[in-house]
DNA sequence: AATGAATGAGGTTTCATTCAT
DNA sequence: GATGAATGAAACCTCATTCAT
């Protein structure tokens, strides 16, 4: 869990310090990309010298990770608190289809920017990183488990579960298509719609 | 739409030497990503020298434009091999599927790469070769529209069209998840289930 | 010879605090040499912070001076403290030598350290340092002019201060090689035979 | 045997690129020492750009050792040049020392920076080097075994073969003391008197 | 007197691109 | 047409030093 170290001490400044990195980043990352981000930019965008930068990271690379973790861990955070595990309601799948839609459309930015830079982290940290993935997709699966009347397998628990996931980013990273025709409420309506009512079926397939 | 200018006359040599550049560059791009390519090792990758490599094209970017257009002109022609646009059988939009999906297996590859790097093509390029996306999404538009026994609204065919196109390609980009519990057959026969059934519905919704 | 000022006004103190520095940075040096060493090191090696650390310094170079002037002048005292100036008394070179090999014995790491890195004081300090080598130079020659049966010219007895010296010195620097078949005992046993006896002559040389 | 690799191919061009760097580097350690040169200034004075310079080494402490490489070899080959191995004559020992010291005097500057900056060298590059010490000193071991009429200990002969080494280095590293009195000449005449003759010995000892 | 966070000049190294052969 | 040596801008990162607390 321990991650990053700092030569800072003081755990307050670094946990301000690095949240200002945060912020900077995302907004240079979303703009450039990682790779075409300098650390003058990052450090300037932060608000202080190349040389405090280094005093609570130790590479370029530990920015990544950092804002990454960060996107992940308030994603999370986020459907922990609109799921309630206990709620076996059959509403319950709605609901957290809608609050996970409604939170892709806030971070729009940030899910862009994890979605594309995550391949630039090394095995090891994208493999911390995806973890947290691993965790949302449980949630879901969860959810779908005790929402629905009749049960489904595991592999299809899975299979939606994955859909669900992507169909949220999807209103991110395709953009450009989506939001000519779509507010994300119609949006989710109608992608709810076809999860649950599927296509008009073609002959008696 | 002229593209790429290369300092020898040739053509039948610039193609040749393409085709080599850009098989080697795709297998480099998957490994380490485009960014931490470096030129030398695409010219080595592809079998000739670095001076060689810029008679062939003027920047590092124009090999990540070669890539991105092959991948996505083959992907486009293949599927509209598949596709016949004339055979408005209700069977259709399954073949399609199936066909679409099998595709995206054998170039998983490839379709991740693309994934992953279109953005660091200049805006120019991104929306030159977007733009070959688009004439996919109105391949599968056009079959959803035709083989359908009910009318759906353009809106929703745009969606539909949407998420059968990103599904594909979740298969190659999400392969850490789905791979483990299925095989390309299982995961279109399962896509393809909920595509036209949807889920047990939960209440009378 | 005012050297090195500090801001602190305690000179109790400012002993104090410069012998933990020395001693600190005596280990480090000899591990890493003067250059990769770092003032955090040395900071943290005295078991104080940075912001001590140039409370009682000016520069980093001040530390090395600190320490060189350190291991000169305590290899000076021994020195002088084992040569009794008034003792003309034929043995008093062999005492002389043993005495000064045993010392280079047991400071082994601070002449290495010292003698690798003199060289990166400036011009100004290391004048200051060597004229404590000089002393010690007199000191030999002193003893080899009032202890030899026979005199020799003054050139022959630099020369020979010099010679014994080095072969002082050498039995630090040149560890790797000497210390594998030699003991200090022996060592200065052997030295000592040859400088008295010489080679047997070949010919009649 | 191969060493520091480089990304030229041509063999010649390595050999003359690195000739004018070893020449560029030597002038500039003796000034400033390996530590305050810049591989930049190594760059400039070897007469090409910096791209060029890290064309022919991976990293600034290959520069050194190339430098200490050449110095050693440089000097190793001159010594085998002198001494004729199969002559077992009386007066090759002598000879010898003459060229050796001759050697160290043309050389000092090469000797004085080597002596210096190997401990910069890694754990491996400085073994690879002294590697070629202990040629030397075997070298001069055989001629001092077959050069004397009456036989000496292994020990004594290693410990002589040391003896004279060092003396040879002191008349470079200790300049600024010896070149006062002596000429290299009669620098050479003494120390053989004293290693022939011995001091007049005190007492009967 | 002691601390340690902040600074930024400057060092090493990489790599896209050019051009003489 | 092909080659590969040469270039230098620019990237990442370090670390001696300062100064507010």
């Amino acid at each position: 869990m321990k991650k990053v170290p700092s030569s800072i001490k003081d755990e307050k400044l670094i946990k301000m310090r690095r949240d200002q990195m945060i912020k900077g980043a995302v907004a240079l990352f979303k703009e450039k990309g990682f790779h075409k981000t300098t650390t003058r930019e990052i450090a300037k965008a932060s608000g202080f010298s190349i040389g405090t930068l280094y005093e609570y990271i130790r590479t370029k690379e530990d920015v990544l990770f950092l804002v990454c973790d960060f996107i992940y861990e308030h994603v999370k955070e986020r459907m922990e608190d609109a799921i309630d595990m206990n709620d076996t309601n059959s509403h319950s799948l709605k609901g957290a289809i809608q609050s996970y839609f409604q939170l892709m459309d806030e971070m729009q930015d940030e899910v862009v920017v994890m979605y594309q830079e995550v391949k630039s982290l090394s095995k090891e940290a994208q493999e911390y990183v995806l973890k947290k993935e691993r965790d949302m997709l449980n949630l879901l699966e969860h959810v779908i488990r005790h929402s629905l009347p009749e049960p489904l397998s595991d592999l299809d628990i899975e299979l939606i579960a994955n859909n669900i996931f992507v169909q949220g980013q999807m209103w991110g990273f395709r953009r450009w298509m989506l939001h000519k025709h779509f507010t994300i409420e119609s949006y989710t309506e109608r992608q709810m719609h076809f999860l649950f009512q599927g296509l008009p079926i073609p002959e008696k397939a």
